[in-house]
DNA sequence: GGGGTACAGCATATGTTGTACAGAGTGCGT
DNA sequence: ACGCACTCTGTACAACATATGCTGTACCCC
């Protein structure tokens, strides 16, 4: 089986397939330790400080000799957000619709925790253990909906987008954010304020009427959980539409 | 009116609210012209070609010229976006679900058209003048549904998210990538395979049976409209759930 | 119409960061 | 016991954003 070729060495490195080696000193390390000082300065300092020289000085070693272990730092950012992912909830003989409600919502949640996974996600699609555990969890709750194995991927996927898109609108609009930088706009009250400065009726009829409706200043709560099961609710209710079609037809 | 305060410079700079100055020689440029070329380089050589001194030569300025328009990186990379965002289609009496279909579509196209806003996009919520004429337009559509301003907006907010959503996942999957780097994966039959390679029927039991049903295998066109289509249905068909809810009460 | 001033454009310098490279030590296999 | 593969480290370098201070220019006001 050579074929483990075709793993690109994040992706090994994630499944814990690393090639043992038989001579020289016992390494002192390994990824994961190295991965998991790495999380621990990202939930306390934030994405920049994730240095190669800072995760070197807490686990101990020269900052070089991390390269011995993760290859890069683009390679270290992605094993740590699949790291950084917690187990999905348990399917408790739930109904789908019950579970993929808590599935997206502890989704959303985890990036939250942990704003910074928000800045790497994206770039790559899920090939981690712990990342494809959540796929594999959304697909058991809709094994016995009659969908297909793709649209169920399908509707996994969308739901997921929607989990990270949630978190990082909500994320931008909090208060206490480091993320954005400088430039930003701190929390929904302010966002709203900006609008109503720069916004005129003539270029914007139906936004300059939304935000004299206080459809932004009303809600600087709204940054809560209402939007979410709001948008959530529209997904799931599409999903029940084609749910119902496949099992009439 | 000293409100104008509140804006956040590269807010500021993207409504073309620079401070005119009356003393000291004309300006050459103007921060139009730096993002324009911003822009270009972007287009070209992707997001990594953007430097400082390689928009300054491009515009035949020094480097620390920039300085004077754009403030820092990161303002000039929050502007391109905005101005890179193109004009919404035209509603032209549409039934706002067609509507809506077309804006999303035309939405994740310049997306795809210019993968690098993928990776700046987000940071931040849209406070320039071309993305807020999007989300403009999309309220109009909704604007006879029943929905109230605070819905209409959340629909849109979950389209747009939509919309940068599949974007994303249809550019991590396509094979000319530049973005996701050195460690990603091309294509979807890649990834297939390597999920193949990876994935054990007793941890991922579901995900195993997906795989080699053959799910992801099979759609190596996948990446195509299909599966853009099927989620926006989704969608829609929730709002279409939630408006008529709203008619009839 | 002349001087003062605020501002444009620029060259140079600096700090931060990721990573290449090469050497020195170490413990297994023969 | 010897050699080799491998680990760890210090130093060096390259890329890049940006601070600073200088030079010249054109407007404003007297």
């Amino acid at each position: 089986m050579a074929e483990e070729r075709v793993l690109p060495p994040v992706v090994a490195r994630m499944w814990g397939r690393e090639a043992v080696s038989r001579h020289g000193p016992r390494p002192s390390l390994d990824a994961a330790r190295i991965i998991a000082a790495a999380i621990e300065i990202a939930d306390t300092e934030g994405l920049p400080g994730v240095r190669m020289s800072s995760v070197a000085s807490r686990v101990g070693v020269a900052t070089m000799s991390l390269y011995r272990y993760v290859g890069s730092k683009e390679e270290l950012l992605t094993a740590m957000v699949d790291a950084a992912v917690p187990e999905p909830p348990e399917l408790g003989g739930l109904p789908w619709r019950d579970y993929l409600v808590t599935w997206t919502r502890a989704n959303r949640d985890f990036f939250l925790a942990r704003p910074w996974m928000l800045l790497v996600a994206r770039l790559t699609p899920p090939m981690g253990p712990r990342s494809l555990r959540w796929l594999d969890r959304a697909l058991a709750a809709l094994a016995d909906t009659g969908l297909d194995a793709g649209e169920r991927v399908n509707v996994a996927s969308t739901l997921g987008g929607y989990a990270l898109s949630e978190a990082t609108f909500v994320h931008g609009m909090s208060s206490e954010r480091e993320v954005g930088g400088d430039a930003g706009v701190a929390g929904m009250a302010e966002y709203s304020e900006v609008l109503a400065e720069v916004i005129d009726p003539e270029g914007y009829p139906e936004l300059f009427a939304a935000i004299h409706s206080n459809a932004f200043g009303d809600a600087a709560e709204w940054v809560g959980d209402d939007d979410f099961t709001f948008g959530l609710d529209l997904l799931l209710d599409g999903v029940e539409t084609l749910i119902a079609r496949r099992t009439t037809a």
